[in-house]
DNA sequence: ATATACATACCAACCGGTCGGTATTGTATG
DNA sequence: CATACAATACCGACCGGTTGGTATGTATAT
């Protein structure tokens, strides 16, 4: 790589960071885009020069943070045995995505709230969120059929799990410290089985 | 009520309902006073004269819909007998919580994501927020003393519900007119009864 | 007459984005 | 190896437009 390249290439990871921890910090709109620059140390000359606008250095993150997500879940995947112990292990997930963000996790609601008004960060949103949930549905699906879970529906069960763990997640963003989210999940996620294990 | 006081009410609930409906669209940032003004038809003078700024009217309206939410579910708790039964007419609320505002429905995103943000919007959403977790501890406490619930934890199993209720919304938000909601909602509690039904 | 309820005009601050220019690095040529 | 040229990365002053909020005037009811 070139050392003009090794620059670029740092000055846009500056820059996302920057806009990262701003973001999350003061929201959307109230970051500017000379903020973003003040705290990655370089000019809009600089940003414009990696990003068209504010809106895409936006999607850029948001694009990250989904990729990450899912590379998270498929890796989960291949690591256990039983569906019912995949799901259990879930709970690990979720209170990893807790922790990894720590101060800056109202970005992830920033995600949520702009996808609301903008059709391009919507859609960038719901394709990932749909195959989060087709991956549970067939998750659920090999449950029934290699007889370890009950004849349920798939995708309503699917549904079913996602809203727990965003209910969780959510309810972890306002309350951060005043729960062991990590054993709650653990207990939600018992208590679900119950209901769906075959035994 | 004179005259006067008459005039004067109206024309605040007009600058509230264009508030609303305004916030929902745009967000609360994109959204002017102005803007405010112009759909309830009225001028900024007006505006001020009712509110001493842009952020105390949408802590009212905030203020309003948490008011709303909570005299529902205590509504809700009077009319029925057993707790099973009443967690079940829970997926009633949710889908009214989901039809009532139809097109407004980001305003409830909106007002999260403030929160993050301010402490004072976060305070007036936490205060209730934990009330309908202790009505719902309450709930299972009367469940499993009248035999009807297993002996779960009654605060982590109130988590778990009200997640599933915030989870669902959010999906509902996401996939409006993809499922019927009322339906997921009423399986997926039936699943979760099935976890904490005494048998 | 006086207070209430609103209208009008206006401002200072800010913000996203542009643009002409510069400095540094890479490359082709003689 | 030196020189000329080109491309890349970045700078920072600037602009048009918008916005929350204010100052002041006016009409109407009490």
């Amino acid at each position: 790589m070139n050392k003009q390249q090794q620059r670029s290439e740092e000055t846009r990871t500056r820059l996302l960071k920057a806009a990262e921890t701003s973001f999350a910090q003061h929201g959307f709109d109230a970051t500017g885009v000379a903020k973003i620059c003040q705290v990655a140390g370089v000019t809009k000359g600089a940003f414009y020069h990696h990003f068209s606008s504010k809106q895409e250095i936006f999607l850029e993150l948001f694009r990250r943070w989904l990729e990450g997500l899912e590379s998270q879940m498929t890796n989960l995947r291949e690591e256990t045995v039983s569906v019912p112990e995949e799901l259990l292990s879930m709970s690990g997930l979720i209170q990893e995505v807790l922790q990894a963000a720590e101060d800056q996790l109202p970005i992830y609601l920033e995600f949520w709230t702009r996808a609301m008004r903008d059709p391009t960060v919507m859609q960038a949103l719901i394709d990932p969120f749909h195959r989060y949930r087709d991956l549970f549905s067939e998750m659920i699906s090999e449950g029934i059929s290699e007889g370890t879970l009950k004849k349920v529906h798939p995708e309503t069960t699917a549904k079913l799990i996602l809203a727990l763990a965003l209910g969780l997640l959510i309810q972890g963003l306002i309350d951060p410290r005043g729960d062991d989210w990590q054993r709650v999940t653990q207990e939600s996620l018992q208590i679900l089985l119950t209901g769906l294990r075959e035994r």
